[in-house]
DNA sequence: ATACCGATTAACT
DNA sequence: GTTAATCGGTATA
């Protein structure tokens, strides 16, 4: 399991690159699931209009402005829960939002959480359906990634740099000139990262 | 107390 | 390409 170490480093744009390939697992009593995450978004606390906690901590956003090695969960268009691991000591309230994950165990839980028809890498694709296949709901903010319902792992799997990709974040054209750095971080052609193939 | 809106998705035309 | 679904947080009064 990863230590609280690695969520308590102060770079989380590198933060975010390291995290692609590690292994998600939740065990939320209702099935373990398990996959591996292929695509994640920085966001930098203060200095990052596109972030929740650039204008200081509110009763939502609060758990981001305390230790890192704790899940983030907000709800979205009122519909979608999405995961984030908040990361940093107490002081700059970062945050990595998780968009992409390949399904390696539980996935019969996964479909039976989703209404999927079919098992598929697209059960993980997009952070909405992360939140649904691994079974995320807003009142898990603040639960610790050091297990026992959510923990991440390094089980060896090593992204070659040349199928790395990165690209400005999704969905965050309110952010000005914030929209447009290069935060977000996938897996090359890999079929659970969400939005057009490059 | 009330109005507006989003780190999305799926189902339409 | 367009839009409905759906609700807590945040801002404004």
């Amino acid at each position: 399991m990863l230590p609280l170490s690695f969520y308590l480093r102060p770079d989380v744009v590198a933060l975010a690159r390291a995290l692609l390939g590690k292994v998600l697992v939740t065990e939320f009593g209702d099935g373990r699931t398990a996959g591996r995450i292929v695509e994640t978004e920085a966001y930098n606390g203060r200095l990052d209009k596109a972030s929740h906690a650039y204008k200081g901590p509110t009763k939502r956003t609060d758990v981001m402005f305390g230790e890192g090695g704790v899940a983030y969960v907000y709800l979205c268009y009122g519909i979608h829960h999405l995961f984030n691991i908040v990361t940093n000591a107490g002081g700059e309230p970062h945050a990595i939002l998780i968009r992409g994950v390949e399904p390696l165990e539980g996935i019969p839980v996964m479909m039976e959480r989703t209404g999927a028809a079919a098992a598929g890498p697209a059960l993980g694709r997009g952070p909405g359906k992360v939140g649904r296949a691994f079974g995320f709901h807003a009142t898990q903010c603040g639960l610790s990634l050091l297990g026992p319902e959510i923990c991440l792992y390094d089980d060896g799997f090593r992204v070659p740099d040349d199928e790395l990709g990165i690209s400005p974040r999704i969905g965050v054209d309110y952010a000005g000139a914030d929209a447009a750095l290069p935060y977000r971080f996938y897996l090359k052609g890999h079929p659970s990262v969400s939005g057009k193939p490059r």
